[in-house]
RNA sequence: GGGCUUGUGGCUCAGUUUGGCUAGAGCGUUCGGCUGAUAACCGAAAGGUCGAGAGUUCAAAUCUCUCCAGGCCCA
């Protein structure tokens, strides 16, 4: 009867076991058939309690996503998530970096390029950049795919993309704007350049080029002016930087040393005078005196060439030109430690010229030949000028020594040719101008984490000028025009402004890029003349720098920026964290961030921690790893594991650990919930937790795991807010598995195990109890797995409950109950929850299986606990499987044979070990019927089913005898008509099962 | 080479801000037990020079210095 009423309501809401896999395909058609990303969105733009502006970080349309990129994104979707059903409407949309030098790469493999001035002409910039298109179009397919199986709800269809000419356009605003305050110009800088391919290089393109090649190595003297025969001594390996050698440098800190050489002083570090000695040969020498760098700082040279460059001859009249200066970066422990410095060919050397406002000698050309300035030199290739510069100090008596060395240098990772530094003409923002702004601005900026903020302003504080010229092709143009004529330049930050000043177009409706922008020429306010665009695109960093103001409209600018929350790994300090900061305050002209929150993330590696590369063959794609692994339990291991802040070690293994166990619990809870209300005609809208305090069918378990939610819901939700997603995941975990399930579910298993219409309150109230808190945690696992909070939801709650909104999504987020906790109630059940593993482990110790009932346990313990004990003893009882309990406060004499004992602190627990014939039979009951559950479920049959009859054969007469009185009992226990007992294995209508029962074998029948 | 950061049982991580009981937890291992929601769980055991060294202190995983190794950024 009651099985046949339990199969007539039986829906199999949820499968017996957790199959994420299949889960989540079922939940993402359920969320696109329903279109649940958009309906959310247009719920929470009408119904909210604050806006929150988002502005995505792009990922650049190039390379496909990984786990790296995924825990980023993991953590937006989470925010995202959590926010939302904190009543927020937030502007999660897409955004992709479609640009730059990657794709440019890219497009020069594919169409096999030699170089890239070669590959231009041949197929023209045309169709470069229709290259570009479709290589970027290929791996956003792939972008999105990640992202959808991921479940990132971030809105693709409203996606920016940094290649669009509306983009382009709102990105000029900013540079206009820098043009208006003085902070865009024009300046030198110091570029890697090959010469076979002519073209500059980026930083990440000359580390592709280390190679081991020869140079020329010299060791020359350079006399000081004031003296005949005083001379620093000094060490290069391109002796081309000469002719634009300007100043020398010393380390201020280090020791030098006058050293005397037959007739000569020379000097240079006290610390190299050994080695440098042996290197020239020079056998007799004496050191004459020890100065300390800072000493030689401001000591005029004799610059050996001023004869043959006119323009170094003015140059030397000038302060501080051809004079020592000190820097920190001179190395003391190689060559002379003395450097002679050409600001035009180095970075360094530039930038110590810079800090003393000396002006630029860059006596070179596009194609790295020497001009007119370089004198004697002009019309030479630079590095063909090595030897004729070798030659020249021979002539002069300067040269000490030359020969050829083989050292790791740079070299064209496309031709394999060495590569040279050139100063060449850029544009410059002047962010050095506004840097007290800059630093202000990120003052007010949260950083979550101190180290992270340490970073970040140890590099603002450095303040310098941001070049944003590149000479490349498939980029946001520069928009400034140059008149051929006058040399006056214009800024023009708009299309229709491009037509109306136009002199020539490229047709009626072209797109700002190149080729097409470089065919726009403009007519001179100043003379009429024409006026052409300077060649350079942007610096990628400047597009997505410009993201608050490019990818929305004017007034979603002003509703949502400062945007509330940005999340990116830790090598965007220098990246997109900076940009933003500094196109914001040059736009706003205030000092002011474009986010209020900025959470850096640490970087994943492979699970032995090293960093994932192509070329170690460890890196983790999202598509392939979402193939075979859950997407939710990928997601709370990403949030699980370490803080965002830590370098995370990545490995599939852990993903079948804890994160699993976890999700699974979860969903098993759900399971057992199902089963047993769905058994009792549970009523969702009618059971509430209201009722059954009225009916005062709740008991202290489930006031008790009630207060215990409500501290997690306060926990959870601070932790979350503050970015501490493993502490707060680990809260829930503990919940879960422990509170819940371990500890909870047996408390209120045997008021389960009845179908006693009378005890039905009290069923539906351990219902109630669990569809609060169950509902409850599935709200709050959503932001971190929310195909399983969708799946539950829809299966079990909306199922149940046809009046609750159509996805979990639209659920508010729950806040702690005050009217549901208990204090002292947690403190109680802290005691007993101590006790408990004390009989369990006395237990242990004295073979005494749980199952087996004992007459009496003695607790002693302080008065205190006593009380609580007391309060629960009920429970202790039950859950200790012991008849009787008894306190003491001072440990009583026993015999230790009969008593076994356990303790912890000043808590201790006596079990009385002598078991009469009664106890004895009701445990082989006991074990007799785990062994039938075992069975049933093994043969099939559903916990509700009646069995018609079961037999037990060859117990020994004993036991039988012990077993009789209990046969009705077991019955009850495993809903079975009749339990028969039987000597020997009599013919019965059903196979007989072997089973072990202390080590003695018993036979098991069912039908 | 510089800046920031990490190093704690076989593995993954707490604990370090503000020095203070026997350095904790989970996974894994071994033995035993429990279980009709759970590939789950419980008890016990083995397993730690807290990266190495030095210093400060009555007392150091924690503070200071040096070094080693990994990571990120820069040179």
């Amino acid at each position: 009867m009651v099985a046949a009423k339990f199969k007539a309501n039986s829906r199999p809401l949820l499968t017996q076991n957790y199959r994420p896999l299949e889960l989540e395909r079922e939940v993402r058609d359920f969320w696109e058939k329903n279109q649940t990303l958009q309906k959310l969105a247009e719920y929470r733009e009408k119904n909210n309690k604050g806006l929150l502006g988002y502005v995505e970080g792009p990922p650049t349309l190039n390379g496909i996503q990984h786990v790296g990129h995924a825990r980023g994104r993991v953590i937006k979707d989470f925010h995202y998530r959590l926010k939302t059903m904190q009543n927020f409407y937030v502007t999660f949309w897409a955004g992709w970096d479609s640009q730059g030098l990657p794709v440019e790469l890219e497009v020069e493999k594919t169409l096999g390029a030699k170089n890239k001035k070669e590959l231009l002409k041949r197929v023209g910039v045309e169709r470069f950049v229709e290259e570009c298109k479709k290589s970027i179009l290929k791996y956003h397919r792939q972008w999105v795919e990640a992202d959808k199986k991921l479940g990132m709800f971030i809105d693709q269809d409203k996606a920016y993309y940094t290649h669009q000419d509306r983009y382009i356009e709102r990105e000029w605003q900013y540079l206009k704007r820098a043009w208006e305050q003085n902070l865009l110009g024009e300046g030198y800088y110091v570029v890697a350049y090959c010469p076979h391919c002519q073209t500059s290089l980026s930083n990440a393109e000359v580390g592709l080029g280390y190679k081991e090649v020869e140079d020329p190595s010299i060791h020359f003297k350079f006399r000081l002016s004031e003296t005949e025969n005083e001379y620093f001594v000094i060490w290069t390996t391109m002796p081309f930087t000469l002719i634009t050698d300007m100043i020398i440098g010393v380390n201020p800190k280090e020791e030098y040393s006058r050293v005397k050489v037959k007739n000569e002083i020379w000097i240079l570090a006290s610390s190299r005078v050994e080695p440098i000695m042996e290197e020239l040969g020079v056998e007799k020498y004496k050191i004459l005196e020890i100065v300390k760098g800072k000493d030689l700082v401001g000591v005029k040279y004799e610059y050996p060439f001023k004869d043959l460059i006119p323009k170094q001859e003015e140059l030397d009249k000038l302060p501080l030109i051809h004079t020592v200066v000190g820097e920190s970066f001179v190395d003391v422990s190689t060559a002379t430690g003395i450097v002679h410095l050409s600001p035009a060919n180095g970075e360094d050397d530039f930038l110590a010229s810079q800090k003393r406002k000396l002006p630029i000698y860059a006596p070179f050309d596009d194609e790295a030949t020497f001009t007119e300035e370089a004198g004697d030199f002009a019309g030479f290739f630079v590095r063909k000028t090595d030897s004729m510069v070798v030659e020249e100090l021979r002539k002069r008596g300067l040269l000490l020594k030359m020969k050829t060395i083989t050292h790791e240098y740079p070299t064209c990772w496309r031709s394999h040719h060495k590569l040279v530094w050139l100063a060449r003409r850029e544009y410059f923002l002047w962010t050095d101008k506004i840097n007290d702004k800059v630093v202000k601005a990120a003052q007010k900026v949260n950083y979550f984490y101190d180290s992270p903020k340490n970073r970040f302003f140890a590099f603002l504080k450095e303040g310098k000028p941001w070049c944003i010229s590149r000479d490349r092709v498939w980029g946001s143009p520069l928009p400034i025009w140059v008149c051929e004529k006058c040399g006056s330049k214009t800024l023009v930050a708009s299309k229709e402004e491009l037509v109306a000043k136009a002199l020539e177009l490229p047709g009626k409706d072209f797109e700002l890029h190149k080729p097409w922008i470089d065919r726009v020429i403009l007519k001179c306010e100043e003379c009429g003349g024409r006026m052409v665009r300077e060649h350079f695109v942007l610096d990628v960093w400047h597009n997505s720098g410009a993201s608050p103001y490019a990818r929305f409209t004017d007034e979603e600018f002003s509703k949502f920026v400062p945007v509330n929350f940005l999340t990116e790994a830790v090598d965007q300090t220098r990246g997109w964290a900076n940009s933003l900061l500094l196109e914001h305050v040059i736009l706003t002209g205030k000092p002011e961030a474009p986010y209020e929150e900025f959470l850096f993330q640490g970087f994943v590696l492979d699970a032995k921690g090293r960093k994932m590369s192509k070329s170690l063959g460890n890196v983790i794609e999202i598509n392939k790893l979402l193939q075979e692994r859950s997407a939710d339990v990928s997601r709370f291991y990403f949030l699980w594991k370490t803080s965002p802040i830590d370098s995370m070690n990545f490995d599939t293994q852990d993903l079948r650990g804890r994160p699993y166990q976890v999700l699974s619990t979860l969903y098993h809870l759900h399971n057992f919930f199902l089963q047993n209300a769905e058994y009792d005609r549970f009523n969702a809208k009618k059971n509430t937790l209201q009722w059954a305090k009225k009916k005062d069918s709740l008991k202290t378990p489930d006031r008790w795991l009630l207060s215990k939610l409500q501290n997690l819901v306060k926990e959870f939700t601070e932790r979350a807010e503050a970015c501490e997603f493993n502490f707060a995941l680990s809260k829930l975990e503990d919940y879960v598995v422990n509170i819940l399930s371990r500890e909870y579910v047996p408390m209120i298993r045997r008021d389960l195990w009845s179908d006693d219409p009378e005890t039905l309150n009290r069923r539906l109230a351990v219902y109630a109890t669990l569809w609060y808190i169950l509902k409850k945690l599935v709200l709050l696992f959503n932001p971190a797995t929310p195909f399983l909070s969708e799946a539950l939801y829809q299966k079990v709650y909306r199922e149940l409950d046809n009046s609750l909104p159509e996805t979990v999504n639209l659920e508010n987020w729950p806040e702690p109950d005050a009217n549901l906790e208990d204090a002292a109630l947690e403190k109680e059940f802290e005691i007993l929850l101590q006790s408990l593993p004390l009989v369990y482990s006395a237990r242990q110790d004295a073979q005494l299986k749980r199952r087996w009932p004992l007459a009496k346990a003695v607790v002693v313990a302080p008065k205190k606990v006593q009380g609580a004990l007391k309060k629960l003893e009920a429970l202790f009882l039950e859950l200790a499987n012991i008849k009787e309990v008894e306190y003491a406060e001072e440990l009583p004499e026993v015999d230790s044979k009969r008593w076994a004992m356990a303790s912890e602190a000043d808590l201790h627990v006596l079990l009385d070990t002598h078991r009469d014939k009664a106890l004895e039979g009701e445990g082989i009951m006991r074990d007799l019927a785990r062994r039938v559950q075992a069975l049933r479920k093994e043969l099939g049959f559903s916990p509700t089913d009646i069995l018609e009859s079961i037999h037990i054969a060859e117990l020994d007469s004993a036991s039988i005898q012990l077993l009789k009185p209990y046969v009705t009992e077991m019955e009850e226990l495993v809903r079975a008509k009749k339990v028969h007992v039987h000597g020997e294995r009599v013919e019965v209508d059903a196979d007989w099962h072997e089973r072990k029962l202390d080590r003695k074998k018993v036979y098991v029948a069912v039908l």
